[in-house]
RNA sequence: GCACUCGUAGCUCAAUUGAAUAGAGCAUCUGACUACGGAUCAGAAGGUUCGGGGUUUGAAUCCCUGCGAGUGCACCA
């Protein structure tokens, strides 16, 4: 049992045998930093129960615990707030129980599948910003689900067909002159959307020229050669013409290929892929056989619609007047494709920006009026842009913020950093190029995950991400701090392994500190997954951090003399470094044994 | 026009989902290694939580309203 539920009980007992009064809401918060205590109990709303004012139902159940609870060694009240010291054999029991524990923090399994869905590109130009943001949230979520017991299935789907990548295929067709990315050297989604560059940048000259011979501006649109190239490529796509099917394989291929370096730089995995072209027909039968079944209905021009009206959306179109899908026809498909793969997913969890919040309203609903019970199971994981400080990042305009530069970018800057803070002199190259990898990639993931995904959230490239502070690097910097002293200890035979520290006298404030954060840890995890949010474990990792950081400032291990506190103390550092190995890993981020 | 989201220190973000004097980092200023690693620590300064009403013992948080910002409302994806 938790130490905030035992003390729950005994609160509640109290209270019982106080007042003669069950109560099963309870307020318990941690102790401001301010006051003396770690737990405090908010009494306003009991006073209904106890009849008295909060101060005095506070004071009287603190007089009750400290004659009856070997827990409870002090209180105060201050106003309506009871606030609890606990004695130290509270704590070295919670710190005994987390060194008796090997998997602390990896909660019993559910027996639960789950299904997570993140990054999904289109595949005509490279990854950016807002891809990062999505793909380190989606990755994260999914650690912080099998640290909860859950079975995860990473997946994805790949907008590998439709008009966006024809762009790029005509324009490579016309303007390209072969060029391939052995032939360039251009990384093959950069190649790619080089010509979904070019493309756009033709079809406006085209349209304007046009225009400025007294063509009007729509009709200009569609005369333009590139785009009529474009629109016949698509339509022969879908007619299966083999060139055609051809060139879309090999510029595919090449975004594949480029997407891949950039998963693993990333540090970023999937366990199964799924492609738009392979689903897009299922997601017709679908909607055929909802038709046929009278959830759906079809307008006198053959297009096919669903009522939302009834639940305060519009109508939506399914299918259009030619039989075509739409973009939300392959999500429906691909919905239940994915249950049929995997039969034993509670649910499914779908992370895609905030923009889209509407279209998942819609595609839920559908799912759930199609018959489908998991539907109620599936959820939006919708997350806020990452704006610039001139706004939205707009491809056109030249303000997209490129993934695979960025991280070159935190790369070089972690290694310029370290190479001035001269902490590379007893590194092998290998281990100091792991480094700087580590430190940039830490640096930059940790900046996007620590604001809540929900909220959008500002990126300023012209004030590249901090080494310092509330970041990345300064909890991978306090893990290879603890570890030079867990070595210290090694070398000197120091036993601290045992978990028995019933020798130790007392605990330093500073040290009850370290533990009341340390005892927090499964609870956190489980309110990150509850809240899909990889920034409770971020914010967590920091408090730990920097309380441990406190610590290590004000007391200096080794120059305890009695050898039970010493044991004590590293082996207390010892399982710090270790959360804090773990709960970044939670953020797809690495620690290094020294830096 | 309708719907949704957001507005907290100069800047970037927190605030246990309604509790105590609203907390961190960056930037600014002042301090700390003959001890275990200064990518650290201690301290100062910085606030009408966008404005105005209301509910409540208690509001950054809930309700109404005004202002400001963003997003969505395609037979696009």
């Amino acid at each position: 049992m938790s130490l905030e539920s035992t003390l729950r009980s005994e609160i509640q007992k109290a209270v019982s045998v106080l007042f003669n009064q069950s109560i099963d809401q309870l307020q318990i918060q941690p102790t401001n930093q301010e006051f003396e205590g770690s737990h405090t109990l908010v009494c306003f709303g009991l006073s209904k129960v106890t009849k008295k004012n909060p101060e005095e139902t506070a004071k009287s159940i603190g007089e009750y615990l400290l004659a009856n609870s070997t827990r409870v060694s002090k209180f105060n009240v201050v106003k309506g707030f009871l606030n609890l010291t606990l004695s130290d054999k509270v704590w070295f029991d919670v710190f005994k129980d987390i060194q008796a524990n090997s998997s602390f923090g990896q909660l019993t399994l559910t027996g639960e599948e789950i299904m997570i869905e993140y990054s999904s590109p289109n595949t005509n130009k490279p990854l950016h910003l807002g891809h990062l943001r999505n793909n380190f949230l989606g990755y994260s979520v999914s650690e912080i689900y099998k640290a909860c017991g859950y079975q995860v299935h990473r997946v994805q789907i790949i907008n590998d067909r439709g008009i966006h990548i024809c762009k790029s295929m005509a324009a490579w067709k016309l303007y390209g002159n072969g060029e391939t990315p052995q032939s360039s050297g251009i990384k093959g989604d950069h190649l790619v959307g080089k010509y979904y560059v070019e493309f756009d940048k033709r079809f406006k000259s085209q349209v304007s020229e046009a225009v400025s011979k007294g063509v009007g501006e729509e009709e200009a649109q569609k005369q333009s050669p590139i785009m009529r190239e474009a629109v016949e490529m698509l339509q022969k796509w879908e007619q299966g013409d083999e060139e055609t099917l051809k060139l879309w394989k090999t510029m595919n291929g090449w975004v594949y290929d480029g997407f891949n370096a950039t998963y693993k730089a990333m540090g970023v995995e999937f366990d199964k892929l799924y492609y738009e072209s392979n689903t897009y027909l299922l997601g017709k039968e679908e909607v055929l056989k909802g038709l046929e079944s009278g959830v759906f209905f079809k307008k006198e021009d053959g297009s096919v619609w669903v009522d939302l009206t009834s639940d305060g959306l519009d109508q939506k179109v399914l299918l259009r007047a030619d039989g075509t899908s739409v973009y939300i026809t392959q999500d429906i498909g691909t919905a239940i494709l994915r249950f049929h793969d995997y039969p034993k997913i509670s649910g499914q969890i779908y992370t895609v920006g905030n923009e889209q919040e509407y279209h998942f309203k819609v595609l839920f609903l559908i799912l759930k009026k199609l018959g489908f019970k998991w539907a109620e199971h599936c959820f939006h994981l919708s997350y806020g842009m990452v704006d610039l400080p001139t706004g939205k990042m707009k491809s056109r305009e030249g303000t997209v913020v490129d993934a695979d530069d960025l991280m070159a970018e935190m790369i070089a800057k972690a290694k310029r950093q370290t190479l001035e803070l001269g902490k590379t002199d007893e590194m092998s190259e290998e281990e100091a190029t792991q480094l700087f990898e580590m430190v940039g990639l830490g640096a930059l993931k940790f900046f996007l995950l620590k604001v809540d995904p929900k909220k959008r959230m500002l990126f300023d490239p012209n004030e590249s991400i901090q080494l310092q502070g509330f970041t990345g690097p300064f909890i991978q910097y306090t893990h290879a701090r603890i570890k030079a002293i867990v070595r210290k200890g090694e070398s000197m035979n120091i036993r601290f392994d045992s978990g028995d520290f019933s020798a130790v006298q007392n605990l330093e404030p500073a040290e009850r500190e370290v533990l009341k954060v340390l005892s927090l840890y499964e609870n956190k995890v489980k309110e990150a997954a509850r809240e899909y949010a990889p920034s409770i474990i971020a914010n967590y990792a920091y408090e730990l951090a920097k309380e441990y950081n406190q610590f290590y400032q004000n007391i200096p291990i080794f120059n305890a003399t009695d050898p039970a506190q010493l044991a004590f103390r590293i082996a207390l550092s010892k399982k710090v470094a270790d959360i804090l190995k773990k709960a970044m890993a939670l953020l797809g981020i690495r620690v290094p044994e020294r830096m």
